[in-house]
DNA sequence: TACAATTCCGACCAATTTAGTCGGATTTGT
DNA sequence: ACAAATCCGACTAAATTGGTCGGAATTGTA
């Protein structure tokens, strides 16, 4: 349950598209060379964060990614809930508890909203910041 | 990155039996009738339980588990972080980051700090008042 | 038009973690 | 002695994560 590499790895990629970005596009190959990591990889992040529709992307020449919105309109959360699979969700929570009445609906659904609640309070205008 | 069933059965061991406790044993074979799992998986749940000091339990016949302190001391954080794996914290906390200089020690030690908070803030004694 | 730079896409594989099973050994009260 | 329990280690299966590969499609520029 710890925050995976998928999402380290896309949580510093939107820091560097924010960073490098402005009116340019960031391409996976600089991004890779940033954070050290294989562009085969990092496509399939940018992939899912183009998704989310927390970047926009061109092709061909010149091409490349930059922030969908400005920087402190992007949480921490959407960014680790669009990578991880079903982060902070449970079982308890969404329906399939299978538990005749689960008595742990409440309870888990209150540690969920407030972890959400906490990675929703930061925005990716935080990392620029450090 | 959700909580995985590792800790939801744990979490709901924990509430049961702080429920029936008191000066009774609770047994595996209770438990798992209550949550609906195997008592071969709940003994591994448990046995990590013991280790980390929050139930007690004594062998051979009329044997089980209690807790081993008062519920409003034993809090979520603590059932969850002895059950899942590295639960909560990352490369670029723990020192096993290679990046050089890595610019986002910061963020992540925050992140884990808050969540950890959320979640040391509620105890086990929230769970029977529901 | 050719070409290089780039995103996009699906299939595949390896490593790790989670989930679960099994066969006993040990302890304890009756 | 026996039954009810925890305890323990080895094993397997399933799911997720991490990562690779080959190529298709798009775009700007010479």
């Amino acid at each position: 349950m710890k925050i995976s590499s998928k999402g380290r790895y896309g949580l510093q990629a939107m820091y560097y598209v924010a960073k490098l970005g402005g009116e340019n596009y960031v391409t996976i190959n600089q991004l890779s060379r940033l954070i050290g990591t294989s562009e085969d990889y990092l496509e399939k992040l940018m992939a899912k964060l183009k998704r989310a529709d927390l970047v926009v992307s061109t092709r061909g020449n010149n091409g490349g990614y930059k922030l969908s919105r400005p920087a402190v309109n992007i949480t921490i959360g959407q960014i680790l809930r669009c990578l991880e699979n079903g982060i902070f969700t449970s079982k308890c929570v969404d329906g399939t508890c299978t538990a005749a009445n689960c008595p742990h609906k409440d309870i888990f659904t209150l540690i969920y909203t407030k972890i959400n609640g906490v990675l929703d309070d930061m925005t990716l205008n935080d990392m620029l910041k450090e």
